[in-house]
DNA sequence: TGGAATCAGTTAAACGTTTAACCGAGGAAA
DNA sequence: TTTCCTCGGTTAAACGTTTAACTGATTCCA
C-alpha cells in the first residue's frame, strides 16, 4: 500500500496535522520540523491521497472538457491543439482534464457527460459550437461553465474567443495593400458566430478602403467548414465573377478546397488569384504553394480557458468576461501583389 | 451543497447502508425497500460522492491514457480514434479518463505525468510507441500498464495490436490476385515492430505465391512515416525500377504520398500502378482515385484496451494477455487487375 | 416446543485528509 | 510573582461512502 499521512507523521515523529500543515506550508511551522517532515515525506515517496484531500475539500481536482466528437476527429488538429492547451496549463495548476465528446447531433433524450451528472468535475470547458439544447440542460446543474471559441446565445457565459473581426481585416486588408479590389469571401456556415465576426472584419476592411462588398463574392450557406464546401464555394463564384482575383477563406481547410477548385481549373496561385485562409494548420507548409493565413494561438487559446477557469474557481468571481485572443497574419506564397 | 446518502436514507426512511446496499443492488434488500430508495435517489437527484466511494475502495477510478504529442497532433485522427474508443468504453464502465501528451524525445530527466506520480489513476494505457525510457520510469510504480499499437522491448506487458502481419498478407493478396509481380513495400521505420510485421506479412504473401522478394522494391529507411517519405520513397523505387507495378505502403498518409510522386510523373492510378495504404484514414476517399486500403478499427482498438484493463484490474490476473485486432481489406478504386 | 436457519435490515468502524479549536511552555509586561 | 501573549505544535471532528458483523423477527423442522 502507498505510504499515508500517518506513516509520515510517525516516521517524523510529529502529528499527522503537522504533516498537513507543513504540505500547506502553514506559517506556523518552524523550519526545523518543516525540514524534518519534508524528509519523511521524501524518503517514503509519499503524495497525499486525492480522494480524501476532495473529500474533505468538497473539490474535485478535475475539470471537463467537451467538445464534439466531429470537431475531436477532425482531421486537422484545431481542437486537440486547444484541449492539449489547456492540460498543459493544468498540469502546473492542481488539475485534471475529463476529455469527452459528445455527438454533434445532442438531442434532449441524450445523457448529460457522466462527468457532471456525478459531479466528478469543478468547472467544465466547453469547445468550438455546440447544441444549445446541451448548454441547457449543463446550466442547470450549476457548475462553472466556459466556452473557447464559440459563444452561446443562451446565458451570459465566459469566454475566450480569437479576435475573429480582427482576424478577417487582417487578412481583407492585406489582400487590399496587395492591389485586390475583387475579394472572395467563403465562410461556410454564417449561422456559426466566428464566421459572422470574420466577414464584419472583412466587410470593415473594405469599406474603409472604399470597396463596396459584392454580395455576390460571398458565400455563407453550407454548413460544413471542409475542403469540399471551399471547392464548391468556390466553383459557385469563379464560374459567374470572372473578376475575381483574390479569395479570403474562413479556415485552411475551406481554402484548401478552393485551392484545389482553382488548379484544377487552369488557375495558377498567387499569379491569376490569391488565396488566404484562417487557422494556420500543418498542412499550409505542404500546399504547393505554400499558403498565407491568419495564424490562430490554438495552444494558447486552450491555456488561456483553463487561466480563466482557475480564477473563476479561486475568487468565486464569476463576473462573465470575455478574453479575445489576438491572430496574427502569416504572408506565405499564396497571395501576391497585383499593383 | 449536493445531496448526500445521509439524505436519501432520510427521505427514504431506512439506514444508509441499506442505501448503499440498494445502489449496488445488493440481495438482501427487498423490493419494496428498494423502490423505496430508488424513488428517494431520483426525486433528490442524488449521485454518489466519487471521492467518498475512492477513499474507502482505495481505487480512483481513473485510467491514464499516454501517448506522444506528435501522435495526438498527427493530422489523420488515428490517435485520437483509439482514446475515443477507450472513452467510450470507460463511459459505460465506470472509469474516467486522464488523457496527457509526453514529448516524443522523452528523456531521463522530464518528469512523469502527474497522474502516476501522485496516483491518480489505477492503470495506464499507453498507444502508440514511445521512448523506452518512460516505460523503465513507469514500470517502478507498479501501476498496471497495457500498451496499444505499439510493443516494447522491455518486460512483457498485455498489449492491444493490430494483426499486422495478417494486413500485410491481405495487401500482398489483393495485389498478387490481381495479377502483380513486381510490388514495391514503403515502411517508413522498420524498427518499428508494426512495420516490421507488416513486411513480414507481404513477403509471406510473396513467397506463398512462388514471388521471390525483391530488396530493391522495399523501403523501410525513413524514420517519419509522412507523406514527404511515401513520395521520396516512390522517387527513389522508381527511378531505379521501371518494373514496378504495385505498390503497398505501410500506411495512408505514405500511400498518399506515393500517388503524389506517381502523378506528378505522369502515371495515372490504377492503370500504371496500383496503390494499397494501411490504415483507412477519412482522406482516403477524398482521393482520387479513392485509396485502396487496410482498414484498422481504430475505435474497437481502443475499447478492446480499455476491456483489457478493466479485465485486469478486476481479476488481478495480470496474465500477460496479447490482443490482436483483425484488420480488414477495403477495395476501393487504387488497384486494378493486370491479368 | 425449542433450536436453527433465513431474511431484511442496522450499527459502527474505517478510508486519509483538512482545519478549527485547543494546549503547554517560555518570555514579556505589570 | 502573576498574568498575558506568542509560538509551535496537537486533538479531534468532519467529509461521504462501503462493508463486516450484528440483530430481531419469522419460519422451519425434528
Amino acid at each position: 500500500m502507498n505510504p499515508t499521512i500517518k506513516d509520515v507523521a510517525q516516521k517524523a515523529g510529529v502529528s499527522i496535522a503537522t504533516v498537513s500543515l507543513v504540505i500547506h506550508n502553514h506559517e506556523r511551522i518552524s523550519s526545523v520540523t518543516k525540514k524534518k517532515v519534508q524528509k519523511a515525506i521524501k524518503d517514503l515517496n509519499y503524495y497525499p491521497s486525492r480522494s480524501a484531500r476532495d473529500l474533505v475539500s468538497k473539490k474535485t481536482g478535475n475539470l471537463g472538457f467537451i467538445l464534439t466528437d466531429d470537431h475531436f476527429l477532425r482531421t486537422e488538429p484545431f481542437y486537440t491543439r486547444i484541449f492539449l492547451g489547456t492540460e498543459f496549463e493544468a498540469r502546473d495548476g492542481e488539475y485534471y482534464i475529463l476529455l469527452t465528446t459528445i455527438k454533434s447531433d445532442f438531442s434532449e433524450t441524450d445523457q448529460l457527460p457522466r462527468f457532471v451528472l456525478d459531479r466528478s468535475v469543478d468547472g467544465v470547458i466547453i469547445a468550438g459550437k455546440i447544441p444549445e439544447i446541451l448548454i441547457d440542460k449543463l446550466s442547470k446543474y450549476n457548475i462553472p461553465l466556459i466556452f473557447v471559441d464559440f459563444i452561446s446565445s443562451k446565458g451570459n457565459y465566459p469566454v475566450v474567443l480569437i479576435d475573429n473581426i480582427q482576424g478577417g481585416l487582417l487578412a481583407a486588408n492585406h489582400l487590399i495593400s496587395y492591389g485586390h479590389k475583387n475579394i472572395a469571401f467563403i465562410g461556410g456556415d454564417i449561422n456559426h458566430p466566428s464566421i459572422n465576426e470574420r466577414l464584419t472584419g472583412y466587410k470593415k476592411a473594405l469599406e474603409s478602403a472604399g470597396i463596396n462588398p459584392n454580395k455576390k463574392y460571398i458565400s455563407t450557406s453550407s454548413p460544413y467548414p471542409d475542403r469540399q464546401n471551399g471547392y464548391n464555394s468556390a466553383k459557385k463564384i469563379f464560374e459567374n465573377n470572372k473578376d475575381v482575383t483574390a479569395v479570403f477563406a474562413c479556415n485552411d481547410a475551406m481554402a484548401i478546397g478552393v485551392m484545389h477548385y482553382l488548379k484544377d481549373n487552369g488557375y495558377t496561385i498567387p499569379n491569376d488569384v490569391s488565396v488566404v485562409g484562417f487557422d494556420d494548420v500543418e498542412a499550409d507548409l505542404m500546399l504547393d504553394p505554400p499558403l498565407t493565413t491568419i495564424r490562430v494561438p490554438k495552444i494558447e487559446l486552450g491555456a488561456e480557458a483553463l487561466r480563466l477557469m482557475i480564477n473563476i474557481l479561486k475568487s468565486k468571481n464569476s463576473s462573465a468576461k470575455k478574453i479575445l485572443v489576438p491572430v496574427e497574419l502569416i504572408i506565405r506564397k499564396s497571395t501576391k501583389s497585383i499593383k
